[in-house]
DNA sequence: TTGAGTGTATGGCAACCATCGAACACTTAT
DNA sequence: ATAAGTGTTCGATGGTTGCCATACACTCAA
């Protein structure tokens, strides 16, 4: 593996890639769906204005390893879409994109009720 | 745990056990049906006529032990209805009350496409 | 330049999950 | 009684996943 020469300009952090929808499998898509914390960020990050919440900002029990994750998988899974401002990265709901593959998932996700206790 | 006593009319197995729509979480229901094995079963079983397929007439790449606990894992989330009828185990699909517990799922499972190669 | 803030990458670990073979239980037919 | 067919349960195994701590990269402000 090739050494990066030393950058004559400030270097910038590469972008976050994101997903083709087309290639975004349904296994992956529930998958990704699947776990209690991308949940909590799918339903947080789908009642917040776009580009509102960068990653940091969600209220979620695990460390900043793990959330780094959970956001990786959320794009892999053509679920969210993330851009960089200054040192933090914001996120918006992919909903038309996301709807026009899988027609009717995310809202019946986002209106599912969770049991009472 | 007290012995069974012996049966002195011919005992029949126990009947499988379902879950009560109301106590399956989203959570648990998306984890279903994110295994491409429980998707075709789910796929197959939804586009046949109700208490036609038995657990063995599946076209699925496991053997029968990975394929009861397949179908067990349906049962759990709601998906499926069992009932035995001689040495076999027949299956219908829960969708009215898979509907009312979470509107739209099922639907959008089972319209959506899968990738083109 | 230094430091604080934010997010990613890596390595390790524990828990979970899908799978199998084997053994078992039950039903039906011979 | 025996055998064939169907499905479950058990224990073991290998792969995946979720998590953490640590180290690193980048941005911005002081």
């Amino acid at each position: 593996m090739p050494i990066d020469p030393p950058a004559a300009t400030p270097r910038h952090r590469t972008p976050p890639e994101h997903a083709a929808l087309a290639e975004v499998t349904l296994e992956a898509a529930l998958a990704a769906l699947a776990d209690p914390v991308r949940l909590t960020l799918i339903r947080e990050v789908a009642s917040a204005q776009e580009w509102e919440r960068s990653c940091g900002s969600f209220d979620v029990p695990v460390r900043k390893a793990a959330l780094s994750h959970h956001f990786a998988v959320l794009r892999a899974a053509g679920l969210i879409e993330q851009r960089d401002a200054g040192p933090r990265r914001f996120n918006r709901l992919r909903r038309a994109e996301f709807d026009a593959r899988f027609p009717g998932l995310l809202d019946a996700v986002l209106r599912a009720q969770d049991v009472e206790v």
